[in-house]
DNA sequence: GCCAACGTTGGC
DNA sequence: GCCAACGTTGGC
């Protein structure tokens, strides 16, 4: 079982909107990033745990969990001319980014803020990627012990 | 809105 | 292949 994080800006496409999703299912796309991109490509599998994590908003941190539903396909907003992702230079015969299909599991019972788990940065959370300095990659593998741990602060 | 950090682009 | 310029991310 694999656990990964998934950064996403609330106003924009965050757990709520997931969460009137039919079926509480979307595609988790608009990933341009080649490192996310790999990510997702090779190595997220269906059944995998996802951690939903707002960021770029008043209160960033962890908002619930979701499960991979669906692995690796062509992300199709990568090829609609008036999507914000849109990428003219991605050739049909070989897609570039690709999407996942992710479903809400359950919200956790309130934000797992990024200061909380700042606070653990040295010592339970000592390397995980999310707090590593400069990161910015949307898309991160979570260990299983760092994924255990943050639901405990729950 | 600022700005540090990092990724991408493109001239050479 | 180098690296300066530029764009994006995302916390603050």
């Amino acid at each position: 079982m694999g656990y990964w994080l998934l950064k996403t800006e609330p106003e924009v496409f965050g757990i709520d909107h997931l969460a009137k999703r039919p079926r509480r299912t979307a595609p988790w796309d608009g990933v341009r990033n080649y490192q996310a991109r790999n990510y997702l490509r090779d190595e997220v599998k269906r059944t995998d745990q996802a951690f939903i994590y707002h960021s770029s908003c008043a209160q960033p941190g962890v908002a619930g969990i979701a499960s991979v539903v669906r692995a690796a396909y062509a992300d199709p907003s990568q090829f609609e001319r008036r999507n914000a992702h849109f990428d003219a230079t991605s050739d049909p015969a070989a897609p570039r980014w690709v999407a996942i299909d992710v479903r809400l599991q359950r919200r956790l019972k309130r934000i797992i803020t990024l200061d909380e788990l700042r606070a653990h940065e040295e010592g339970k959370l000592l390397g995980m990627l999310l707090l590593r300095r400069g990161n910015r990659l949307s898309v991160t593998p979570v260990s299983e012990v760092h994924w255990q741990f943050i639901l405990t602060l729950e």
